[in-house]
DNA sequence: GCAAAACGATGATAAATGTCACAAAATAGT
DNA sequence: ACTATTTTGTGACATTTATCATCGTTTTGC
């Protein structure tokens, strides 16, 4: 289970860890599993855990007053997931986030990757070049505000084609900030040409 | 010049600056002034610096096929500046940088960060810090695709209220991402309550 | 295998926002 | 001080996108 994870660190960093350095990630990083539409936080709680995702996808999201749920992000295997902001400063989230499909996780809580990962060098290696891809990623998504919805999708097909393999049209829709009936008919338009 | 920077550092780290590393900053930051309308970057260059800004108030935007900007990115004194994806990969910007009033800037190169200033620990820290302050904001900018006009101005008057001050209205209707007529009639409205 | 739920498409209409045009007000440069 | 430029406000109208309603299709749970 936790071969996928220690893969993915090495791939992701020039150092190689050392056995007794697998012994304490496999030791921190906790397996879960999520049913489809379980929670993996829920808004008013704090994020008490990152998760990598071994299997499975997810999302997370905000309900408005109107009860309309509005889609922060899609996640599927191989990424990270977490309300960094509450997971940080622990506070309550603003944000549900629950599996999309079921899920095959490694939890880490925010104590143990401070205490107990901090001084394994490809660890903070990995966790800078993580956090490089996510400031270069959404400044591209902030980037895409000004677009309209049909180069936003547009875009989003370039970017993440896997995602339209694995969320049906109305989350995408969501993700894109735009309603369902909008991204349905800019499809059958872009597919008449 | 530099006190600013050093000040900056000391209170987004716990660990205090030697005086040998206070002398590495000095020179690894090179001081530069720029006029307003000045490029710190233009689109196609490779982002060569980052830039903390002691003095002035700079913005980022894109320039579209109709040649209207839009703006990603406004900062002020005591932030930093670049185009991370180009500082980092290398590649050429798709973004302008300038600067909005006269600036004066300590700028870094990407060597020098990783060269001389990776080993001091005040300033590892204070980048985590950075990074996780980063992520915070842009996600909360991110959550504000789902908003109307009317609430993403009431958040930047939130979050941001110096920027009134700063910059035209023009530039903050970019940076949210509406036209300048609206935002010019959303404060109209508003101001009527 | 079947009922229920979820999903996607589409028309009619409404609301939000953009575009264009022009004028007034504020600001900067000399 | 005064002219040129930038900035802001507002009306008329166009366009984009949302909303509501409905229906056929697909998927899911049992």
């Amino acid at each position: 289970m936790h071969e996928t994870l220690l893969t993915y660190i090495s791939e992701h960093s020039s150092t190689p860890l050392t056995a007794a350095e697998v012994e304490v990630i496999k030791e921190v990083f906790v397996p879960k599993k999520l049913k489809k539409r379980q929670f993996f936080l829920q808004e008013g709680e704090v994020c008490k855990y990152a998760a990598f995702i071994v299997k499975g996808a997810m999302r997370q999201y905000r309900v408005d007053d109107k009860g309309v749920e509005h889609i922060l992000r899609l996640s599927i295997e191989n990424w990270w997931v977490s309300d960094r902001e509450s997971y940080i400063m622990l506070t309550p989230s603003r944000y549900n986030i629950d599996a999309w499909e079921d899920c095959e996780l490694l939890t880490l809580t925010r104590a143990d990757f401070l205490g107990s990962l901090s001084a394994i060098p490809a660890i903070n290696e990995m966790t800078k070049k993580m956090d490089d891809n996510f400031a270069i990623a959404t400044q591209r998504r902030v980037s895409s505000i000004s677009l309209s919805a049909e180069e936003r999708y547009a875009e989003l097909v370039q970017t993440y084609p896997e995602f339209l393999q694995r969320f049906p049209q109305h989350l995408i829709a969501s993700y894109l900030g735009i309603s369902r009936e909008t991204l349905s008919r800019l499809r059958s338009h872009a597919a008449k040409k």
